[in-house]
DNA sequence: TCGCCGATTATGCCTAGGCAATTCAGCAGG
DNA sequence: CCTGCTGAATTGCCTAGGCATAATCGGCGA
């Protein structure tokens, strides 16, 4: 144990990667070039830290990582293996709407179409889990890139949930950045499908009716209650999710 | 020090959840019940340990993990703060098909509807990046769930990148199944959008010509190169993609 | 008052151990 | 032949330290 408490100073193999990245990567490498094939085994803890001349916790680190990311699979006794991966999970990124339009590099517009209070119909009420007297504030918005109609959001927000919304117009801030900034949230559940465009929706996204629609509705919660259920739907053919997952070039 | 290394017999608090999973609930429940608000410090590594009565190792490695998972905004000499979240990621789950069907209950069913050697489109020799003189193997495949279409599967394979499935006939067996277990991936790539049913597509999947489909796209990698291009298409009204974040109840 | 530079401090990574929990394999007994 | 027990291998978690690095904050000089 010299420098660093401990890490030799004689490989220091990529200039000051951290050990445990290395380690990662050179397991990756194996997979990735077919050495380690699914299902093979993979050196254990001890094995690996004895071969790369580590403490067992920085190898122990590295094999857990990539056992979270369901690269490898481990199992007491039995040892580690390649995983046998089905389809790994897919990690879509859902920005807020005016950084990701501007982020393409067109311009962001907002349009509040309707507000209205009380106006919950009998789906909303259950998807917020309200009570019979429960409150709520309906929001209808597009959003534009470029002028043209890019997402239209309806939204409905329990103002039990969130009060101060009651007194927002949402004229000049769309709802998604108000409730970022108001309301604390802690998690979501989205649900992806896609519809034919109703023929209101069409009017403002400016299809046909029946064209298809990418439609993304979310539920956002904060201790046990739902905060707010929104519907956010695209024109199928303007519009996509794009996402990545694992390494590639 | 004194059993399990040193952890100690008194506090035992959650029976017997790893410490540091303790530490990490702990700091989300300040979270979630608002006490912490985002931009709020958060007590650092020593801090917590100190307050926990544990090692700092372990104390870092809760908060290690909060910031990985975005909860937390962690930076040298400035401290820890509560993260100021946009919308967070979301993760979707792409089981394979054939588990995922059988998942909910239902028989799965599987028929090789075409198949091909060298009817390479334009697009899809694009999207492989393949070289002009590049091979492919082209599959055309539908997927069933209590005899009903459930997905249409229409897949390119690079046969340089999987020489093997030249002499593979996929009528018993699934390209996306086979693939996993032949050919080591590493990356993928998702697209998904909402298209209307072209004629065929509509036939195959029993739905009317121009009704709404849920298309996935996923192209998957190995060593920089495109080893599959694949289509996957669901009638939109009887398929969603679920996901959740974060927790909720 | 402004800008530079060192001291301070929190995070990040590492070691070298040790105990706990899980589970496989082999063996004994019914 | 099956069942249950036991030993051993392996991962998982923990401690108690130490050095490295980055970034902020104060102080000092111009």
């Amino acid at each position: 144990m010299s420098d660093r408490g401990g890490r030799r100073s004689a490989a220091e193999s990529a200039e000051s990667t951290p050990r445990y990245l290395q380690i990662k990567q050179a397991v990756l490498e194996q997979i990735r070039s077919g050495v380690w094939r699914p299902g093979d085994p993979v050196p254990g803890d001890a094995e690996v830290a004895r071969r790369f001349g580590c403490a067992r916790m920085t190898a122990h680190r590295a094999l857990r990582e990539l056992a979270d990311e369901g690269v490898i699979e481990r199992r007491r006794r039995a040892g580690s293996r390649v995983a046998l991966r089905t389809t790994r999970s897919l990690l879509v990124d859902v920005p807020r709407i005016d950084l990701e339009i501007e982020a393409t590099g067109a311009e962001y517009g907002y349009r509040l179409l309707a507000r209205s209070l009380g106006r919950t119909t009998h789906s909303a009420r259950a998807r917020l889990r309200l009570g019979p007297d429960g409150r709520t504030l309906w929001l209808l918005c597009l959003h534009l890139a470029d002028q043209r109609p890019y997402q239209l959001e309806e939204r409905w927000i329990d103002l039990a949930a969130a009060p101060a919304a009651e007194h927002e117009s949402f004229r000049d801030i769309g709802p998604n950045r108000w409730l970022l900034e108001h309301v604390p949230f802690v998690g979501a559940e989205h649900l992806i499908r896609a519809e034919a465009a109703s023929r209101r929706a069409a009017r403002h996204l400016e299809v046909e009716p029946g064209a298809p629609l990418l439609v993304l509705e979310r539920r956002t919660f904060r201790e046990q209650r739902v905060v707010t259920w929104v519907r956010l739907a695209h024109p199928g053919a303007r519009y996509v999710l794009r996402t990545a997952s694992g390494e590639h070039g």
